[in-house]
DNA sequence: CACGACTAGACCAAGGCACC
DNA sequence: GGTGCCTTGGTCTAGTCGTG
């Protein structure tokens, strides 16, 4: 078993993966939903639900996304720290660094971990040529999401919408339909992700 | 071709309920 | 109270599929 690394490194999987199962476990619970139930409103088969909450599977970033639209929640959220951080700075040393299996996408959790906070920013080191695509759904409450190219390049499509982003340019956008990433160039492309779940009364 | 993610379906355990 | 049946919730396993 390793160690979770208290470095800027992708953290190592296993413990990654119990914080995942520990939210999915909780927001399941919170939910009141069995996972038959979760199952069928998110498209993910139960079992897979089960190894996931179990900590024995390494999801993809698409799953991912389709438990945490099934569970109303942000994609980032699943990645938070169960209990309420009481530090409210999040030092790059302590970011949580998470590797989509898939694609090979890097995200980093910027945000200070289980800080009660409708804003959460991440950071994603998107590789050359990689695509993921998202069967985002809307959710409730609304959550808005803006993305901003560092440095690089990234097609985004939103529905039938396709934005090319280029270094500095930025794009807001509603988590209501399914959306891809995709890099057309030969380098990494780094882009901040900032996410607010929105009352209703913003739409 | 090996490996890992993922699914479908079988299987198991526990709880509720009716019946004797 | 004991038994059998059904439902619910979870786990296990065999197989498929995509990727490197």
């Amino acid at each position: 078993m390793k160690e979770i690394k208290e470095s800027t490194e992708t953290e190592a999987p296993s413990g990654l993966n119990d914080r995942i199962a520990q939210r999915v476990r909780d927001l399941r619970a919170a939910r009141g939903l069995s996972l038959d139930a979760l199952a069928t409103h998110c498209g993910v088969s139960r079992s897979m639900i089960s190894l996931i909450e179990r900590g024995e599977s390494s999801p993809t970033a698409v799953l991912l996304e389709k438990l945490a639209t099934g569970l109303g929640v942000s994609l980032a959220s699943l990645f938070e720290a169960p209990a309420p951080a009481a530090d409210p700075v999040s030092r790059l040393a302590s970011q949580l660094q998470w590797r989509d299996p898939h694609s090979g996408y890097v995200r980093r959790n910027v945000s200070p971990s289980g800080f009660a906070s409708p804003i959460q920013i991440v950071e994603v080191m998107f590789p050359p040529k990689a695509r993921v695509a998202y069967e985002t759904a809307a959710r409730e409450p609304l959550i808005h999401q803006q993305v901003w190219v560092l440095d690089g390049v990234i097609e985004l499509t939103l529905g039938d919408d396709r934005h090319r982003l280029e270094t500095g340019d930025c794009l807001a956008m509603v988590l209501d339909r399914p959306m891809s990433y995709y890099n057309p160039s030969r380098k990494t492309t780094r882009y901040a992700v900032v996410i607010a779940t929105a009352p209703s009364s913003w739409r």
